[in-house]
DNA sequence: ACTAACATGTAATCTGTTACATGATTGA
DNA sequence: TCAATCATGTAACAGATTACATGTTAGT
């Protein structure tokens, strides 16, 4: 994330946090614990060039700029995306919103494709004797819930990555 | 997860984590690594009783139960949850499916419209100059998908929500 | 004057990840 | 006999959480 939104522009620490906040629909707080070690360690990587802004030693202002090799890193962590990047939504999620970024559109529908073919095997959340219930069989109605909301959320998903492969097909780039 | 499912009943850690792994849809790997550490701290605070079975020193089986103190720890964390807890999905889900196991029908709807009411509120994953974009303002494709199957995902949760809070008015427990 | 928001960090602690290490049981 | 699955852990390292610590700027 931190790569990615700074391949939009250089800024601050703390604007960095409050655009991480709102791609989580603000659903995860994020630290500036986490944050700053964070930025430190894509730093000593090289990946983030720190830039001295008009700061006393007490009142510093720093602005964070992704050096080339920061954003031949941000491609790269798009393009080679697998496990938990594909598999856990949130992390998909995180990856689709710099996705664009990737100049070969072939590599991007290869990254749409994994993720299609991850929402397309069968998957439930409940199981009884190692076969998968369905949600007829479910009697607790709030695993029913979990059941009915997953549905629907990779139904819309799948239908919106198909619709993504199939449109762009005879597009070039 | 570990306290909700030894409240179904006793098993080993290995059951243990072969459900967690399903409950996430295999989405997440779970590893022995962070596993029996998480069993061992919860053994420590007295929430899990580890029974060994016939075991030799070497290849030992333990049977894990959850203790009385375990129960009521298990319950006052469905009870209690907020933050993120609430307004994470995936750990909102988790809570979900062990929900049914709260006594009091009061305290389980609580929690569902502490999620509804956060779902409720107007809720982008972009901004511009401070204000919501819109699915039609975004250019980018990977990032209206995002919207679009946030939108689905939420539209389904919400309907699911009013329904199980509307339906269960009149029935006691 | 005061409050909220801007802005950057560190320290202690806890938790998670990865690799290592061992051994039993079951079915092909 | 060989592979897969069952079964339980530890050690080193990386990363996250929480609390602490400081100071500026803009609006009421």
């Amino acid at each position: 994330m931190i790569l990615g939104f700074l391949a939009e522009g250089p800024m601050h620490g703390y604007e960095l946090r409050r655009r991480m906040e709102q791609l989580h629909g603000y659903a995860h707080p994020v630290s500036f614990g986490t944050l700053y070690p964070a930025i430190a360690r894509l730093a000593a990587a090289g990946f983030v060039r720190q830039e001295s802004g008009p700061g006393t030693a007490s009142a510093r202002r720093i602005t964070l700029h992704l050096t080339d090799a920061g954003r031949a890193e941000l491609y790269e962590r798009l393009r080679t995306a697998e496990g938990t990047d594909i598999t856990d939504g949130q992390r998909f999620m995180v990856l689709l919103a710099f996705l664009s970024m990737l100049p070969d559109k072939a590599e991007r529908d290869a990254v749409l494709r994994r993720r299609l073919e991850f929402l397309s095997q069968p998957a439930s959340f409940f199981y009884e004797d190692g076969h998968p219930l369905k949600a007829d069989d479910i009697s607790d109605p709030y695993r029913r819930g979990i059941l009915v909301s997953a549905r629907a959320t990779s139904r819309a998903e799948r239908d919106w990555l198909t619709a993504m492969l199939t449109a762009g097909a005879k597009e070039p780039s």
